[in-house]
DNA sequence: ACCTGAACACCGTTCAAGT
DNA sequence: ACCTGAACACCGTTCAAGT
């Protein structure tokens, strides 16, 4: 089959997540597509090119839940329970996106329906963009941390002081990282509610 | 002056606040230490020697403040602001540091400071490292956040359908990032006062 | 229009040879 | 013990030459 940007996005993707981030290399594309390294030039401007078509066709893919029926508390769970599960698929990929500002952009699935869960909950029309910016933030804050194992180190960390010796576990146990993401989104979707509340009064 | 790892960490960190992190190479660090590329190797491991060196380098001039008649509260606000302010002056060196598992260590000040301001507010001793690694994530996703532009321009997304054309300012004013940060901060600590209430009652 | 191979300007790292 | 220069195995990218 000829090149193409789509198919070099796509293989360049399973280099990727087989091997990392910097396992990515031109040449080994190239080959890897049974192609003339230097083809790809033909195709796509250069790596940094390649890099964004990844992280794009990857964004593409994600379809938040549609469930009319609940309440915006219910459908934000939903949201970011899906968003997670669908970094978990391209965890190299997603760890690489998501510390990359262009990621998100005013179009991303995500971030419409965020928009529209906040707006929901009433969430004035003038602090859409900040409130939406901060959860954005902090959501992909805790998925890159949980992404590259930071968190899961974190949450065997040692808490008392200077007991010299071993360091307890090397990594907590997943259940803590699924509580962890949990506590955090019901927090806030409390904080969300106390607004609510502030205003109504 | 005779090469030493220190000085070579400390003019690394000069080369990648000045030019970034990628700026970074072997051969630019030895001749600007005015001295053959490949000295180096003898006061170095390799190159991620270099970055770790340097990322520890800087996480060691952290120093939280101090102020023990405050309430847990305030101190928490405090450890925030004054770690925040901190790596505004490293920006690309936390940027990159941030992302990586091994920064937050056990001895680090950050983590100690926050563990003690955590059993203050009287968080039970077996869940301290989950609610650390919790706000520790958080906060260090606005931070990255902040420090890569993405707040910034997340702050200033179009929050209507589809409006084709422009896409509003293309970042948001300073003043959106602090308000962001000081929000998150104070529902962090509502949310731990919230478990303090639930516990006591 | 697409492909190719050689070449260029870089990397990080090793190592024998020097002092 | 420390330094050095050449060399190795890689990079990304350009470009004249081919089909």
């Amino acid at each position: 089959m000829p090149l193409s940007p789509e198919g070099i996005y796509a293989t360049a993707l399973k280099l990727i997540e087989a091997d990392g981030i910097e396992a990515l290399t031109v040449r080994r594309l190239g080959t890897e597509l049974d192609a003339n390294p230097m083809s790809l030039y033909h195709h796509v401007e250069n790596k940094e090119a390649v890099l964004r078509g990844v992280a794009q066709h990857v964004a593409s893919q994600f379809r938040p839940p549609a469930q009319p029926g609940l309440g915006w508390q219910e459908q934000l769970r939903e949201l970011a329970t899906s968003f997670r599960a669908f970094a978990h698929r391209y965890p190299q990929v997603m760890a690489y996106s998501l510390t990359s500002p262009d990621f998100v952009q005013s179009d991303f699935p995500f971030w419409v329906a965020l928009v529209d869960n906040l707006r929901a909950a009433q969430v004035p029309e003038h602090r859409l963009s900040r409130v939406g910016a901060a959860l954005t933030a902090v959501f992909t804050g805790l998925l890159v941390a949980e992404l590259n194992g930071a968190l899961r180190q974190w949450a065997s960390l040692r808490t008392s002081p200077a007991t010299p010796g071993e360091d307890g576990p090397a990594n907590a146990p997943e259940a803590d990282v699924e509580a962890i993401f949990r506590h955090c989104i019901e927090a806030a979707i409390s904080d969300l509610e106390s607004q609510l509340g502030a205003r109504q009064t």
